[in-house]
DNA sequence: GGTGAAAATTTCGAAGG
DNA sequence: CCTTCGAAATTTTCACC
């Protein structure tokens, strides 16, 4: 398999990597979508300059080209009774790709789990967990450290959000 | 106005802070559509056991309670040409409400910064950033020093995304 | 609360510049 | 690549259990 890979030509893995550059209507359409994708296609068409077909069409595309990924709603976490949000940092003593995959594995399966990077530098990875109250983080903590042999785990607590958003900064110029 | 928080009895505070319970339709519905929200109300319905009227009656009740807060789409970050994230950890010397204040709308306006906490423990504040490239984040790292004084800045640089989601983990029983 | 069906919107594709 | 137009599907409301 990592053959095929190789053996790629520049192009191909232009074609597999790098998406067409979007032009500035697609951007705006993004930014929209980003904010309320609970709009009619006319009403975006409205705010980007264009009728509901065109408009239409390419978010199709843009759907199609695995650009837009779903639309989802977003829940309230505190009015679901979910409190806490916790930042962790793991060092892992064990750096064999076998070792990575079973800790990839058992992570990406704990729902409370939110985000979860492999980092460059002091922390290995850094996991974002969100849970209803301290029991249930000893728990999860519990649950985690048992789950392959780390090193380290530091969890840091959030007293307040103050900021979280879905939406990415659309860049002017996407996509080299 | 602390007075007013303070002379609230329970129960005040409690019609402010705690949404009913939800029952175990309304919970399905909120994990399916924080999976997708572009189905259809009778879709939706079908899979939690009701049909589109009464599904249609709870989804908008829990818009009105701001339970659900919004649908949006998601865009994949790397096809947009946002290549970086990092972790930030701030350190401040001042604690003061008003450099919290000044810190908090300049940090809270960047688009970069997705989600930021004011934490518990050695690190105050955590971000999450996303940037197109290494100079980008330089840009963005001047910006953020010179918006206010601060004692210290980590940044930590994510070298894979293993698990990204926007789906909070429902609990069984909700809001306490 | 829940059901079923009619009315109002929206989506999506065809025809054409 | 855009616009207009219309059929099909969906959302939303209403009368009734």
């Amino acid at each position: 398999m990592w053959k095929k890979v190789l053996l790629m030509s520049d192009a191909a893995v232009a074609i597999v990597d790098a998406p067409r550059r979007l032009d500035a209507i697609d951007r705006k359409i993004l930014t929209v979508l980003q904010d309320d994708a609970s709009l009619s296609v006319a009403e975006i068409g409205d705010r980007v300059g264009l009728s509901s077909t065109p408009c239409w069409k390419r978010i199709q595309r843009m759907e199609a080209e695995g650009i837009i990924l779903r639309r989802v709603a977003l829940v309230d976490q505190n009015k679901i009774g979910l409190g806490i949000s916790v930042f962790v940092s793991v060092e892992s003593g064990d750096h064999s790709d076998a070792w990575l995959k079973k800790f990839a594995d058992a992570v990406s399966a704990m729902p409370e789990v939110m985000e979860f990077y492999r980092m460059a530098g002091d922390v290995d990875y850094m996991l974002r967990v969100v849970v209803a109250d301290m029991q249930s983080y000893d728990i999860f903590y519990k649950k985690l450290i048992s789950a392959v042999a780390l090193k380290n785990v530091t969890s840091r607590f959030a007293m307040e959000k103050i900021k979280s958003v879905t939406a990415l900064p659309v860049p002017a110029i996407s996509a080299a």
